[in-house]
DNA sequence: CAGCACTCTCGAACCGGTTCGACCTCCAAG
DNA sequence: CTTGGAGGTCGAACCGGTTCGAGAGTGCTG
């Protein structure tokens, strides 16, 4: 059942049906009638293949997903989602594409077979092929982060080094002198992932300017290797009372190192991070953390892309988020309180 | 840069070319060599619109995700990544559909608009229409979940049944008399979904087989939820001793409950369910638990669907899982125990 | 009544591939 | 020397839409 089936029932010819159901050019409120009554009965809808072929536009996005390899985070789940639904309420479709092993393969299906419009872009790095190569073939997208040149793309982002900065200090304040940094994976970090070095930036930084002593550590994204750094966090420093943490995979496990290490907290251990609010939650007690907004920042990005697909040629635009603490129940006073 | 400027360049036919690089027709050597230098030069690659449009194939499977309205659950991104993956491995994308508010009109964006060859649909009721629509079309999809006539159709799932029989029989052997079943959100208990509706099942009658006190109790799926639905039971008959569970996104929250309720896991109280791996160990003690296999569920989900859009007609196939209990450290002898 | 603008409709071309049938050439078998 | 088949190439049609230019019909103005 294609267009000129249509045509052939209401009587008229196919570029009519075209124009009757696109409302391009003037039909007749009668010849309107017949043809959707028509469309109607028969259930007709028109070919996305055909039209993304006639008109250039696919009306899908794509959005470029992390391997398997690295375990996913429980930030992407919502992200994914609200950009899922974000997409849908512009009558646009989300094309998922692995930027695994074969990235290059992967990247050539979308943007060379031309099967997206536009793409959004997670896991970005300070220096990021895959945001030159873009840029430099103009293809229209959005990153979900930073690179260290910012001001030339098109970005949302979460500022990770004040978001740190921001527990460190709350740490500081509480009395704390001696504090502990649970990272992103190590292969992250030295590959210049976003938020593992921006992140390590700001605790730094901030330890620095409060005159803590401070030990950085990374940590693979799992629950075992959560409990393993902490053992390595006390047994580096046994007199270290707070860590500060963007790991919400390992997250549970540093609990347990911490129980295990008989520990409690917040009494004599403090906690904070940077963590999507439902994972926050699900600890005892609960996280006190600057709470990722992955919905939002899942909106945000649709919300762009879509702007420069509407306007292209437009400056770049751009929104750094900086969510405010939670104060839930996991930290607590240090040792130079009072 | 299409096909006609590679004929062009090469000096040969637009078909040729075609034939050229898809090998369905001889080509002498000379002639494939010259088109691949050009395609090579150029960097040539075919529309997939157009290709789509060619030969009725998208290369596309469309994966129908549940509305962001539900909590996801990990097992979900697990899931959605290892699709992902297993689609790429076999050269296709995969588009992702919200069966959220508006679900009629995301089916038909995907089937009307013919933009998937096949589809992978999550989050299956007993009854449920979309399953029945697609069979009543003959449109090849490939269920995540039985319905209540599994025989028709095409699908992998998990023996929801069978796994929470095992963990009443783990929890009877132990000694525990009073046991609790804490389920998904009630609406989706109502509404027919799947696991929750047969994991009810398999709890309610392997209580009655071994003569337990049962309570059975619906839980949101967010932290909060799980800590009420703790006191409740609690509440409800002190005297429990174990919990059941289904609810992953809940399990941080109960055992927050437990904790609050001066319940020591797995000294005073057993608890266990079904739930990804990757989450039961993030909670301490660890979950022992029937770990939920996402990961080979994808790539069988995806197995199965290939399997089905390359051989129309075949018969229906499946896969029933029914992994094993991973033993960790949440259960413990219970009241009649020695 | 001629001229004109406007509304509505149609046919044809186009988007970029795939595929079918036909044709030509060359070589081996009869 | 004919015949036949295989190898290689081409043109044309087709997939199912969109869009442009033009023509038919109508009503209004000069």
């Amino acid at each position: 059942m294609n267009i000129g089936e249509i045509a052939l029932r209401a009587g008229v010819s196919r570029s009519t049906v075209s124009y009757a159901l696109s409302g391009k050019r003037p039909v007749s409120e009668e010849t309107r009638r017949r043809v959707k009554q028509v469309v109607d009965e028969l259930g007709y809808r028109p070919s996305a293949s055909a039209r993304a072929l006639a008109n250039g536009r696919t009306s899908t996005l794509g959005l470029v997903f992390p391997p398997a390899g690295n375990h996913y985070t429980g930030m992407q789940l919502d992200f994914i989602g609200s950009v899922v639904e974000a997409a849908a309420a512009r009558d646009h479709d989300l094309l998922l594409s692995p930027s695994g092993v074969d990235s290059d393969r992967s990247f050539q299906r979308l943007l060379g077979e031309r099967r997206v419009d536009g793409a959004i872009l997670m896991e970005i790095r300070l220096e990021d092929d895959r945001v030159d190569h873009l840029t430099s073939v103009d293809f229209p997208f959005v990153a979900i982060g930073r690179t260290a040149h910012p001001e030339r793309g098109w970005w949302a982002g979460l500022d990770h080094t004040a978001l740190v900065e921001a527990c460190v200090h709350h740490l500081a304040d509480l009395g704390h002198r001696r504090v502990a940094f649970v990272n992103r994976p190590e292969q992250l970090l030295r590959t210049g992932y976003e938020s593992a070095r921006r992140g390590l930036e700001g605790f730094t930084e901030a330890a620095a300017e409060r005159g803590l002593t401070a030990r950085t550590y990374c940590c693979d994204d799992d629950a075992a290797s959560g409990r393993a750094c902490l053992q390595r966090i006390l047994h580096d420093d046994p007199a270290t009372t707070a860590l500060v943490t963007l790991n919400e995979a390992a997250l549970g496990g540093l609990y347990r190192g911490l129980a295990e290490a008989g520990r409690q907290v917040p009494h004599d251990f403090s906690v904070t991070g940077v963590v999507a609010a439902r994972w926050a939650e699900t600890v005892t007690p609960q996280l006190t953390a600057a709470d990722v907004p992955a919905a939002e920042l899942g909106r945000l990005a649709v919300d762009l892309l879509m702007e420069r697909l509407d306007n292209p040629g437009t400056s770049p635009r751009n929104h750094l988020l900086v969510p405010p603490i939670s104060l839930r129940g996991s930290t607590g006073p240090g040792p130079t309180a009072l």
